[in-house]
RNA sequence: GUCCACGUAGCUCAGUAGGUAGAGCACAUCCUUGGUAAGGAUGAGGUCACCGGUUCAAUCCCGGUCGUGGGCUCCA
């Protein structure tokens, strides 16, 4: 009987009922020098063995698709647990996924992995290659699979298998068989090139209180060169890691002896700072948000009101002062909302938008501190829009244009957005009203859709108290930052009764939604640092000219210079030692300094400056004028 | 908090099979006044993270504490 098959909606063909996928694809002969790794039957995902039965839509799977990669690395991950349990017999299987860079596979042993034993693991995974042995797909009952994982002793396996229902599937690989959903590479021979990179503790099923486990990571490629450049970009990142850097650079440090998790910014961090603050309040300012400041500390009693004093407690700093209890603020919304509630607010007045550079305390585990991204004191560019129910879809559309806006300012051009609503099922663990969650959603989609803008829908990734918009930010190496967020709030107004009167005199309840757009100062200077690999563009360099002299002589007209760059507030230094300039020129470079102006003879005679711009090499001479201007105009622009 | 690894000069790192340590850069002084990525000499710098234990003797071995890194958990 002969089937009909949709390949990947180009062509249509015919085909023997019974044919397996890779039968099917390899007829095809294309010219594409793709391999299938995988497909896509008619919405699922299959092996390429699967004999297709019925007609429908098949689309390859390569690894050049998300999907495709996933089902590489799962297959290489189960090749990794094959050598593992080779090497030591003794060694018990939890799981093993596919993640975004690669895969693991989490193990139960009495001993620790050296890296010694993760080289014999690789050479051992080499083998396994080398015997191509196939992926077999084998159908049990959830019975069968029970039997067999009991003989094997697999108590993990036995206990994710408690929670399934009907049919399992297992997969073989000569003596191998884990419990997977599957599908796989067909056999072990399609992996070409593959590093385990780490090894770390795990606990089983994410929980503190059970297992521990040892983790390997590893990832894999078709081609050793895809490895090679893959390794080559992790070393790139380790290179531009912003803690380096901002030794490097003298931007911050972090001293055990003032805390750890505290930022201790130098000067030329402070300015970056002050830079970025700045420029974060002008263009507040100019988009209809007033400025407030709350206090850092703030009366037990307040955080009973807002909830945080229950379900925030063990993150809270809490001070005791004789009988009076006082709070170091983990979050900014109560001040702002004690702010609103300080006078009776007409429609008219609507929308209030409050925003504050708001420093905030939290007491992170100490495991999970991580230079300028995970700190215990960070300042978050907080604000809280407080609007009536009409002005919700303005409000959330100008805050998305708003944050896209402010974030290419500083260089991330490519962003991505995720909508978080939700979970259907059991919508009485949220706070707030049916009405109000569908509002405030549709209201987010309106504004994404809007500005055209693609986003991925996440279904039960709210939090309770009101659904958001979370954007992430890619940064020079394709990596994902967490950017601004857009976030309704539904549980604070009813807790601190926040309302407006409306047109018929009677209290309404305000819709409060809390934006941030840089995240955390600290962590955003952070991805700043990572993202332009500390050679930040001249409206953020801390400095950005420095004046050298080629001989002592010149010192009084080089510091004349700098002073007039300086009245022109010009971030400039000089470096009037006794060096070469060969040195003085190097030294700028490491600082990657943007302009050194380089002071001879010539020009003091001339009254110019000769100048050198970073990554342009010698410009030749310029007149200090010239130079004011030039610089003047990249820190407008605000790019480069 | 927890698992594993690590902690030597301001920085980057050697080293000691247990006998109290070394380089480069940075710093200081002197010589050199040199035109677009390292001129030279001399010198100063360390309770080898901290606290205990074993030992005639510990930076090295053992235990604990603190910190750092990669994870887990958490999250801005």
């Amino acid at each position: 009987m002969k089937i009909k098959i949709d390949l990947n909606g180009i062509k249509s063909i015919d085909i023997e009922n019974g044919t397996t996928a890779l039968d099917i694809l390899n007829s095809l002969n294309t010219q594409e020098n793709k391999r299938p790794l995988a497909a896509i039957f008619n919405d699922s995902l299959i092996d390429l063995s699967l004999p297709i039965e019925n007609g429908g839509v098949l689309h390859p799977l390569t690894f050049g698709d998300e999907e495709g990669r996933m089902v590489y690395w799962h297959s290489t991950s189960h090749i990794m647990a094959q050598a593992v349990q080779r090497l030591f017999p003794d060694v018990k299987l939890a799981i093993g996924p596919a993640i975004s860079d690669g895969f693991y596979y989490d193990f139960f042993s009495e001993k620790p992995f050296s890296l010694e034993d993760l080289k014999n693991i690789e050479k051992e995974m080499k083998r396994i290659i080398k015997d191509d042995q196939s992926f077999e797909r084998i159908d049990k009952t959830k019975e069968e699979a029970v039997a067999q994982f009991t003989e094997r002793n697999e108590k993990f396996k036995l206990e994710l298998l408690d929670e399934l229902e009907g049919k399992v599937s297992l997969y073989k690989s000569s003596e191998f068989i884990d419990l997977c959903r599957g599908p796989h590479v067909p056999s072990t021979g399609y992996i070409g090139a593959y590093k385990l990179l780490s090894v770390s503790g795990s606990y089983w099923r994410g929980d503190e209180k059970r297992e521990n486990l040892q983790r390997i990571y590893g990832v894999s490629f078709e081609t050793k060169e895809e490895l090679e450049s893959y390794l080559k970009k992790l070393e790139e990142a380790k290179e531009r890691d912003h803690r380096k850097i901002g030794k490097e650079l003298d931007l911050f440090s972090i001293n055990e002896n003032s805390g750890v998790g505290l930022i201790l910014w130098h000067p030329k961090g402070a300015t970056i700072r002050r830079i970025v603050e700045d420029f974060w309040k002008v263009e507040h300012l100019k988009h209809g948000y007033e400025l407030v400041i709350t206090p850092h500390i703030a009366k037990a009693g307040l955080w009973r009101t807002s909830g945080h004093y229950d379900y925030y407690l063990e993150n809270m700093y809490i001070i005791k002062k004789e009988n009076e209890e006082y709070v170091l603020k983990p979050m900014n919304c109560p001040g702002h909302i004690l702010i609103y509630k300080s006078k009776i607010h007409s429609y008219r007045d609507l929308p209030v938008r409050y925003a504050e550079l708001g420093t905030v305390v939290r007491d992170e585990l100490s495991g999970v501190l991580h230079g300028l991204l995970r700190t215990r004191e960070f300042t978050i560019d907080d604000a809280h829009i407080f609007c009536t129910e009409e002005q919700i879809d303005d409000e959330i559309l100008g805050v998305l244009k708003f944050a896209r806006k402010i974030t290419k300012i500083f260089g991330f051009h490519k962003l991505a957005y995720e909508l978080s609503v939700r979970e259907p099922e059991c919508k009485d663990k949220y706070a707030g009203c049916d009405e109000d969650w569908k509002k405030a959603e549709l209201s987010l989609i309106k504004a994404l859709e809007t500005e055209n803008l693609e986003y991925k829908r996440m279904e039960g990734e709210a939090v309770f108290y009101g659904p958001k918009i979370d954007i992430q930010m890619y940064d020079s190496l394709g990596r994902k930052w967490q950017g601004p967020t857009i976030q309704f709030d539904f549980n604070l107004p009813g807790r601190f009764g926040v309302t407006y009167v409306g047109k018929d005199g009677n209290p309404h309840n305000v819709f409060i939604v809390h934006r941030t757009v840089l995240g955390s100062i600290e962590r955003f200077i952070g991805s700043l640092i990572e993202h332009y690999k500390g050679d930040f563009p001249v409206w953020l360099a801390p400095v950005q000219v420095r004046i050298m002299t080629i001989t002592d002589k010149l010192i009084d007209y080089a510091e004349h210079i700098n002073e007039t760059l300086k009245s022109h507030n010009i971030r400039t230094e000089i470096d009037k030692r006794n060096e070469k300039i060969n040195l003085k020129i190097r030294e700028a470079e490491k600082e990657k300094i943007p302009y050194m102006g380089i002071i001879g003879e010539r020009e003091e005679r001339e009254n110019t400056i000769s100048l050198r711009e970073r990554h342009r090499k010698d410009r030749g001479s310029i007149t200090t004028a010239d130079l004011v201007t030039e610089i003047q105009e990249k820190s407008n622009i605000k790019i480069q």
